[in-house]
DNA sequence: TCTGGGGTCCTAGGACCC
DNA sequence: TCTGGGGTCCTAGGACCC
């Protein structure tokens, strides 16, 4: 048996658990520049009228109207809280898949399957009494069906955020009061191609025909309808596999018309997916770099274009990436637009150790992971960025992100410590 | 004025090879 | 009317997830 354990609104959650004066009060947290909800818990779902990734600007008044507490994104935090979550996990199972940075899968299987319903109990009173974060159990006997049990129980109260799929009356209960757009996998397209067909709930979807399945929905489609049947098809992934692919393309804090601020904002990316490349020890074939105007305005000239650069050898030396992005970008940069945002893509990558080395630029490339090591070695002595290339820039980053409503880092910064009481 | 960001997997079709 | 057959690699696009 397999359980799916996914944290109530987590990042709402996170919040809450350091602003106890906030329990019971709506609270939502906004996206990179506070530009649209990303999270909402109970309280503040329960108004209606805030939908989720509505800009912020068309909803501001129900917010204030409903003294809804706003956060900005505090990544930092929500990422030492997941870590706390799945820590605590790792005491129920040693197979444990951590699928996001909210919800984890765990191996049951060396439980009593009619103790289940109070090993899902404990796994929730765990948790929330080490972290703070409320969660939900969903249980059952493949994957798909362990996630929507959670949803489930999540969605109807009486279950208490906690369902067992433990026999076949459960799992047609579950499936007969899930509709089709609420199935793992199903999303917008699938929906309404399922729905025409006739089907209305869950269970119908796992009553079709699997040719038809399998046709429609590829072979996705049809682990997805085997899973609901009870078969499991998806194994769990205790191993995190490296990244085929690793990219960031972050919003400006305001337009950009200056070349050499988006060659800062480029540069500082750039240097920022090298370090996650240098650490799951991979290496980057090629690197894309792209452009854009914000296309939701009326009023701007639209200009967006990239370009994917193959590396004359495969590297993760932010200097050498650097270079290639900085060429690339200057290829497809064009006066006269108001830049919304810049983003950079590593692609191909493959295992360091895997690397075909050029027999014409050894020299180079020794001599450049040394530089890369030094001030990797540095950064993670001094800080972030304390070490970085000069196109980066040293003054302000105007181009920042907006972050006005951003709670401090309590877990990981020692002068952002709560404090209790007068100072 | 203000509209998120980071991924995965699968398939079809083109280019190319023998 | 008939129009080889088998294969690989790559890319773009679709669909989905959190």
């Amino acid at each position: 048996m397999i359980a799916l354990i996914d944290c109530n609104s987590f990042y709402a959650s996170c919040e809450q658990v350091f602003r106890p004066d906030l329990q019971n009060k709506p609270v939502v947290v906004l996206s990179n520049n506070d530009g649209c909800i990303i999270a909402a818990n109970k309280q503040a779902k329960a108004l209606t009228n805030i939908p989720m990734f509505q800009p912020i600007f068309k909803i501001k008044k129900i917010l204030d109207a409903n003294n809804v507490v706003c956060f900005s994104s505090n990544y930092t935090l929500y990422s030492d809280m997941s870590r706390r979550v799945m820590d605590t996990l790792k005491n129920f199972s040693h197979i444990v898949e951590e699928y996001s940075i909210d919800e984890s899968f765990i191996d049951l299987s060396l439980y009593n399957e009619k103790d289940l319903e109070t090993v899902a109990i404990n796994i929730k009173e765990t948790v929330y009494k080490n972290t703070g974060i409320p969660v939900g159990v969903g249980i059952a006997k493949t994957k798909s069906l362990a996630k929507m049990a959670n949803k489930f129980a999540k969605k109807h109260i009486e279950n208490d955020n906690v369902y067992v799929v433990n026999t076949e009356e459960k799992r047609k209960h579950l499936l007969q009061n899930s509709k089709v757009k609420d199935i793992w996998g199903v999303g917008k397209k699938h929906a309404v191609r399922i729905e025409n067909t006739g089907c209305k709930t869950a269970l119908d979807f796992a009553n079709m025909e699997v040719a038809w399945v399998r046709k429609q929905m590829t072979v996705i489609g049809e682990r997805l309808w085997r899973e609901l049947n009870g078969l499991p098809c998806l194994e769990m992934i205790t191993i995190p596999k490296p990244k085929k692919a690793i990219g960031t393309a972050k919003s400006f804090g305001y337009k950009l018309t200056d070349y050499r601020l988006i060659e800062e904002a480029c540069s500082y990316y750039v240097a920022e997916v090298a370090d996650l490349l240098r650490q799951q020890k991979s290496v980057a074939t090629q690197i894309q770099v792209f452009l854009t105007t914000n296309y939701h305005s009326e009023y701007d000239k639209q200009y967006q274009q990239s370009i994917t650069i193959t590396l004359s050898s495969p590297t993760n030396s932010t200097i050498k990436l650097t270079q290639q992005a900085l060429t690339g970008l200057k290829k497809i940069y064009k006066t006269g637009f108001r830049y919304k945002k810049v983003g950079v893509n590593l692609l191909h990558l493959v295992s360091e150790d895997q690397v075909q080395l050029n027999l014409f630029n050894v020299d180079h490339k020794i001599t450049s992971k040394k530089i890369t090591d030094t001030i990797d070695i540095l950064n993670s002595k001094f800080g972030k960025n304390k070490v970085k290339l000069a196109t980066v820039g040293n003054r302000e980053k105007q181009w920042a992100l907006i972050k006005e409503q951003r709670s401090p880092r309590f877990t990981t910064q020692w002068d952002e410590l709560m404090t209790i009481g007068k100072k």
